[in-house]
DNA sequence: AACGCCTCCTTTTTT
DNA sequence: AGGAGGCGTT
């Protein structure tokens, strides 16, 4: 179809490209072919793809039905179908539209016969795995200690990812490499006695699904014409070998992707997938996005500048039309405490300027440097909200409601009849259990059978275990016909979970409560009857598994955003904090030790990019790493960031230092003072000859704290009766809270921010200061 | 079954 | 340092 012929006859045609600059158009309005889109950061990724899908449908007239967008995550999956359906205006409920995992999972559900899989078959997240796995090794008698749980089943699904199961890998490699097989192997046919298929093995059955029964491919090969695929640098082998089985003769493939933020090589991700895509489609159209929309010219400058130090890319330069923008700050702070201290500081004064909360993101490397932020922020009343973290649908009690419901549809369960068994706590023991497992392996029972037919082997117990057996069973027939949330009322009610959570003392217990009823609560929302012939109760426990739910309660209200920079991808912000950037943070130490530099390259990348137009880079001379103080080097890409895209802030050195005699050799600071004046110290040279050293010394053993201390230590004493975040009275300069503290004894001054004043220190011992 | 002590480990995360 | 998990005690 010719663009132009379009753009005379119809103006929501119009509309459609209008705003998409050449490189964007040509990949939403080329005819149909392969196309691989390689989309920098902040390049209108998104756009087009979902452009793309509203041009074929109104220009090429496909339909929605043979259209099938994959993406990686559940937000992105959501996001995607709400911009289709903007563009169309209308819904498009008949296209598929979701991640790698919830598309395998549908069609093992409409399939499940040619799957080989029984049709309420249930999905172990990855918390279930891993119980899974551990009965399994102890049934084995595997020794935990030579086959830690973590590591088999890392090793387990690392093999699924590759596609091979365990036969076509028997009597291969040494000892424990034949071990390991065994445990796959064992912990295959648990999860076929019981119905449960995990993560990896939903997209490997899709898998073998499309390979193994041609009517079932044939069939989607005459349906999906499109095949569209977001961040094509995360898939996997598996992932890989699925599209392509996936793509009949027919379909054409539209995968949008970008070499220089692959991420996830260490869960299995295959940059090389974008090669391979080439090779295996030579016709393949090359379209690069290159014109980014999202951040000023230095922050790209820098970016391309660090980028460009990795090898074998693609190869891609970021441009903008926007100006130049502020130069990247770069701040070397002290320690950790000092680092957050500057980062709330920056951000009063964006707050104070116009801005909101929600336009400051702090990014970090792990997950252990948010507590310090986290304390600076709570004592500068600023609202924050910490991505990651434990999501709804994997919290303890909600798993163990979970796990009553699951019983009802499976009783064959047994990582469910345990849990139910043992939450709440029934008299049934370790002992008991023993035995009823002892038996039902003897047997090659179920638990739940081995409970039912051997109750005279299983002695005393059985009187305990019986009621148990029976309360389900009697469950099971009064809930048969209520709907969804009224049933998980009834078995949050008589399981005596409710019961047992409401003795639990401390604030945990009354969250827990809570969750309970918000578990409710969901359920609502899944009562729809027989939606597309679907059970909501597998409906309900298969959204519990496939989408666990927001990292945090609260998502969206206006906080300061703080999260790994892994977290940060597909995210941008006005306001950018890229914290710790020190050697053996970031990069990590185990990258550098194992060679992934390049890909600890890219995650800066990707942090970087996340600004649009402020960024903020700091590092810590000195970090508390795993309780041992440690002297740090900064990270070497600072010396990959062109310089002149850096302006060093100069620290408040004597704030943090005076009042405690440090002044020891660090080099540096010196020349600063505080106060006017002074060039910025240029260069990072004297910080990376006794980085080195040290980090020599370092793995010899050596504990090369300093009796320094530190902005933590004064925080917690206080001076003369006065805290840190208290609130105060000045008699000309009205009301303000209390920043932080300098100097000991009548010397003490106290740094003030007061709502009408602004930012000023003051003798402590002068200021007319009342407590408020 | 609940509690407390001890040892171990420590990058990143989605489904 | 701090959390998790294992294990032994009450």
């Amino acid at each position: 179809m010719q663009f132009d012929a379009f753009t005379q006859t119809d103006p929501r045609l119009v509309a459609l490209v209008e705003a998409l600059n050449p490189a964007q158009r040509e990949a939403v309005t080329a005819p149909s072919e392969h196309r691989l889109v390689l989309a920098g950061a902040g390049s209108g990724k998104t756009r087009v793809l979902t452009h793309r899908i509203a041009w074929l449908m109104a220009v090429e007239g496909v339909s929605a039905h043979s259209v099938l967008a994959v993406t990686f995550t559940n937000k992105a999956a959501n996001e995607m179908r709400g911009r289709i359906e903007q563009l169309v205006n209308v819904p498009v409920r008949a296209m598929w539209v979701g991640t790698f995992h919830g598309t395998a999972h549908k069609l093992l559900r409409l399939h499940w016969r040619e799957a080989k899989l029984p049709q309420n078959f249930q999905i172990l997240d990855a918390d279930d795995q891993q119980r899974l796995v551990k009965r399994v090794l102890k049934g084995l008698e595997m020794a935990e200690d030579r086959f830690p749980p973590k590591m088999v089943t890392g090793w387990i699904n690392a093999q699924k990812e590759e596609g091979r199961r365990p036969h076509q890998m028997a009597d291969q490699g040494d000892y424990s490499q034949r071990q390991l097989v065994r445990a796959y192997t064992a912990y295959q046919q648990a999860c076929e006695a019981q119905g449960l298929v995990d993560f990896a093995e939903l997209l490997l059955r899709a898998y073998e699904l499309f390979r193994d029964q041609p009517a079932v491919r044939e069939h989607y090969h005459r349906k999906f014409r499109h095949v569209l695929v977001d961040e094509f640098q995360d898939t996997n082998t598996l992932q890989y070998l699925w599209l392509r089985l996936l793509c009949g003769p027919e379909a054409k493939i539209f995968a949008v992707g970008d070499d220089d933020q692959s991420i996830y090589g260490w869960r299995g991700a295959k940059v090389e997938n974008i090669q391979k895509l080439s090779r295996d489609y030579p016709g393949i159209e090359l379209v690069r996005l290159e014109q980014n929309y999202r951040s000023t010219g230095t922050i790209l400058k820098a970016a391309n500048g660090l980028i460009a130090h990795n090898s074998g890319r693609l190869g891609k330069n970021l441009w903008t039309e926007d100006r130049e923008g502020e130069a990247i700050q770069l701040y070397a702070a002290y320690n950790e405490y000092d680092e957050a201290e500057f980062v709330v500081n920056r951000m009063r004064d964006y707050l104070d300027g116009h801005g909101r909360y929600s336009d400051l993101a702090v990014l970090y490397r792990s997950n252990a440097q948010s507590r310090v932020l986290e304390e600076m922020l709570i004592r500068a009343r600023l609202p924050y909200r910490i991505y990651g973290g434990l999501r709804f649908f994997e919290r303890m009690e909600v798993k163990d409601a979970l796990a009553w419901l699951r019983l009802l549809v499976n009783r064959d369960d047994d990582g469910s009849f345990e849990r139910a068994l043992t939450t709440p706590p029934r008299g049934v023991g370790a002992t008991s259990l023993e035995k009823l497992r002892a038996f039902a392996k003897q047997h090659e029972l179920s638990l739940w059978k081995a409970a039912r037919s051997g109750s005279a082997a299983l002695g005393r117990t059985s009187g305990a275990l019986g009621l148990f057996l029976d309360q389900i069973d009697l469950l099971d027939q009064q809930t048969r016909e209520l709907p969804l949330a009224a049933k998980m009322e009834k078995l949050i009610e008589r399981s005596g979970l409710k019961e047992h959570y409401k003795k639990e003392k401390g604030e945990q217990a009354e969250a827990r409560l809570e969750n309970l009823d918000e578990l409710i609560n969901a359920a609502k929302s899944f009562e729809r009857p027989e939606e597309e012939g679907l059970d909501p109760v597998l409906n309900f426990l298969t959204h519990a598994a496939l989408e666990a739910g927001e990292g945090q309660a609260n998502a969206g209200e206006e906080a300061v955003q703080l999260m790994t920079l892994h977290s940060a991808k597909g995210l941008e912000f006005p306001v950018v904090f890229m914290v710790g950037l020190e050697n053996g943070l970031f990069p990590s130490m185990r990258a550098v030790d194992e060679g992934n530099l390049e890909e600890e390259r890219r995650l800066c990348y990707v942090g970087i990019t996340r600004a649009r137009q402020q960024l903020t880079i700091s590092y810590a001379e000195t970090r508390r790493i795993h309780g041992v103080e440690q002297i740090c080097a900064p990270s070497q890409f600072l010396k990959e960031i062109p310089s002149e895209t850096l302006v060093e802030t100069r620290p408040r050195a004597a704030v943090l230092r005076s009042s405690f005699g440090v002044q020891s050799g660090r080099g540096g600071y010196g020349g600063g003072g505080f106060g006017g004046g002074g060039a910025p110290r240029s260069g990072l040279g004297s910080g990376y000859e006794h980085g080195n050293a040290w980090r020599e010394r370092q793995q010899e053993g050596y504990n090369l704290s300093r009796p320094a201390l530190s902005a933590k230590m004064t925080a917690e004493v206080g001076y003369g009766g006065y805290k840190l975040g208290q609130r105060v009275s000045h008699p000309s300069f009205g009301e303000g809270t209390i920043l932080s503290f300098d100097g000991e004894g009548e010397r003490t001054r106290v740094e003030i921010r007061f709502a009408n004043a602004g930012t000023k220190w003051l003798m402590l011992a002068m200021a007319k200061l009342s407590p408020l």
